[in-house]
DNA sequence: ATTACACTTACAACTCTATTGCATATAAAT
DNA sequence: ATTTATATGCAATAGAGTTGTAAGTGTAAT
């Protein structure tokens, strides 16, 4: 219960320190991410939000504006669905994390332990800044 | 003239030794991917395939069944859209390369000087086998 | 505590990607 | 030329995501 009110006020903050409003569905919306260890779809996000009553175009506008906020990022982890999650501000700027996907049974997971290293030093870079990376495979589960 | 005829000798042995028909709608999808740098999507596909007047599931279906027979790759590069590339024979099995997309112009590039590092090796890896690198990003026209 | 107003929401309509069922058409082996 | 498994066109459908608008609500100022 304790636990329940810290998670409400915690929401709450985070949100009203975006600068958007606290209402219920923003509120219910960033519990639900809060208690995820990996990235969420708008439908995931939705299911669990069913009791509430809250209209998809809501949620989807909600979830776009906490991303143009910088409480949440948007990936697209390659089964065309975007995914969400909160921005740890632990590592601040760093927190981008590459993102592996399961093909066959669709499970994500955040990876922290890898890095990309060019071949050849010698070819120009096509890019300036990677803001995202994304493997798609099979999990050691569905191999 | 030759060039156009060869291309189209050349496209109709690749469908036929798939073991697919090779129709008028198989032929020309694959010499729009044949003439193109980069993965194309189904409707820029389409697009180039207007004047033929083929139906947009007959392309699709098309195009899965040239990746089903793997003459085709079908990659997702994270703006939710399929796209879609020939599978050159040289660098058999190991022509998988990472690709590039600017999530500002939208510009595909592959990336064949790139490979993936894991940081601290005691990690047990998450994965078996990867398919599919995608870095998302600023291209430097876009920077 | 009330008020006022900008910000949010619900609802509906809509776009776009992708898939599927089925009757008709056709590539290619005979 | 005939045959038949394969492919196509058309229409209907499903799901993700977006947008317009009127009604509702959070919150800052009173």
């Amino acid at each position: 219960m304790n636990q329940n009110v810290n998670s409400q006020e915690w929401a709450r903050e985070k949100i009203r320190s975006a600068g958007l409003r606290a209402t219920p569905a923003r509120i219910a919306t960033l519990r639900v991410l809060h208690g995820s260890e990996s990235p969420l779809t708008h439908a995931e996000v939705s299911d669990e939000l069913q009791n509430l009553e809250i209209d998809k175009a809501t949620v989807f506008r909600n979830l776009t504006d906490l991303v143009a906020r910088n409480v949440l990022r948007r990936s697209a982890l390659g089964d065309n669905v975007w995914r969400f999650e909160i921005i740890k501000e632990s590592a601040q700027e760093h927190d981008s994390h590459p993102h592996f996907i399961c093909v066959d049974c669709g499970s994500v997971s955040c990876m922290e332990d890898v890095e990309l290293k060019q071949k050849s030093k010698s070819t120009s870079p096509l890019f300036k800044h990677v803001t995202e990376i994304v493997l798609r495979g099979h999990c050691t589960d569905c191999t």
